[in-house]
DNA sequence: CGCAAACGGAGGGACATCCTCCATATGGAG
DNA sequence: CTCCATATGGAGGATGTCCCTCCGTTTGCG
């Protein structure tokens, strides 16, 4: 046993090897991000446009890509929240919090999964680290905004992932007709967490037609359990 | 050819005949109200005591099987609708209507699915027909609400639909630990809707504690697309 | 009693997904 | 330039789900 026991330099990987785990990490990203973390690896693999087998050399399952993947994709979230403490005034730290990890579950389908909940079967380790780090910040911006009478005070903590999760379903069933509408329920929900209504935040978008909405509807597929 | 053409009288069915078939629709109806519509046949024979060539024997395929089911269910919600419009305050009419329409669905995964949209490969007929009935009605309440300046100016009939389908999502993300947190997402749709918020409603239920979170995210699939 | 009607439930067929296997190709050390 | 450890692709095995069919057996009822 001469070769070193360090991991993280056991071995350079051969040139092409290492493009091609870049590569799969990438179009993973992309995946991931477009349709969920229910994508399958053959998608992906696809997509990188290398064989599955590649994929399986590297990572030893679906579950270690996604670890892989999404750590500092937490991170960020985490950085949202502690963006939102940053700002002086309350209500704007939370409504910071809020819309900008709405915006990038928007952008990401498979980071709202990770973040809310989906288990890959199991959890996926980073994922409940992740939550437990950001439940404290949360639970800041809450109690800063309630202390200083713009939240309203009925509201909770826990209330807050429960709408980054409901205002995140109304970005799926809409995500393929307009992207932007989910903002217009999003405004409803932040008007309504105000204890002190006096102002209504404008809607951001204009409303789905008709058709549009036969479109979101058609195209919308429950989760079956 | 001496049987009559009248199909709704073709022949009476055996007695063990008959009381399968309740038993079936009995079965379903409990079925895809607990799991939706992408509840198995066999799951339902199951259910019904009943084996599925039996099913079979009676409805020519799943599909049949549901339209014959939802019909009157669907009439329930525009009943809902219609009792909204016969409140005199338009505001109390509308909120009527969605919150009672939340409350049948929350009671009800299978209509949910039918009405927002969920088809089953091709779209059930009946719930397109459903959902042509309930448009105008919920356009009358939407109109009504704004002309007397109660219900927020921008907000849309088309918003309505996407209110369904959102606090539905909180609906199903919660009921496995507590069925009633999602009238708390509610409050927060409904005080968001108001033109004038003089007054917030009061929530209507606790908020999750730390675990029960932690259980409806572990409990949760997002929709494989 | 006898037969048309009804029954149950195994299993065919169609998919989807994760992952393995191995014949072939290739980077790069000597 | 040679040679082989390393890497590759993608067919296909294993598993699972679900819709629906088929047919040997049972049963209501004229």
């Amino acid at each position: 046993m001469e070769t070193t026991a360090d991991p993280s330099a056991a071995r350079p990987l051969r040139r092409d090897a290492e493009r091609n785990r870049r590569r799969i990490l990438d179009a993973a990203a992309e995946v991931f991000a477009d349709h969920g973390l229910g994508a399958s690896l053959d998608e992906i693999a696809q997509h990188a446009e290398v064989g599955v087998g590649t994929v399986y050399r590297r990572f030893p399952n679906k579950e270690a890509l996604i670890d892989a993947l999404f750590d500092d994709q937490l991170d960020e979230i985490v950085s949202i929240a502690e963006a939102g403490l940053a700002i002086e005034d309350p209500w704007d730290g939370l409504e910071h919090f809020l819309r900008t990890a709405l915006e990038r579950q928007a952008q990401n389908r498979g980071l709202k999964e990770l973040l809310l909940g989906a288990r890959m079967g199991q959890q996926s380790g980073c994922a409940i680290a992740g939550r437990e780090r950001i439940e404290p910040l949360v639970r800041a911006l809450v109690e800063r905004a309630q202390a200083d009478g713009s939240l309203r005070p009925d509201a909770d903590t826990t209330d807050m992932p429960m709408i980054q999760m409901m205002v995140g379903a109304s970005v799926d069933y809409t995500r393929e007709v307009d992207p932007a509408v989910w903002r217009r329920m999003f405004t409803l929900v932040i008007d309504g967490l105000r204890a002190n209504p006096g102002a209504r935040t404008p809607m951001p978008s204009a409303p789905l037609d008709a058709d549009g909405l036969t479109a979101a509807m058609t195209g919308w597929r429950p989760r079956r359990d």
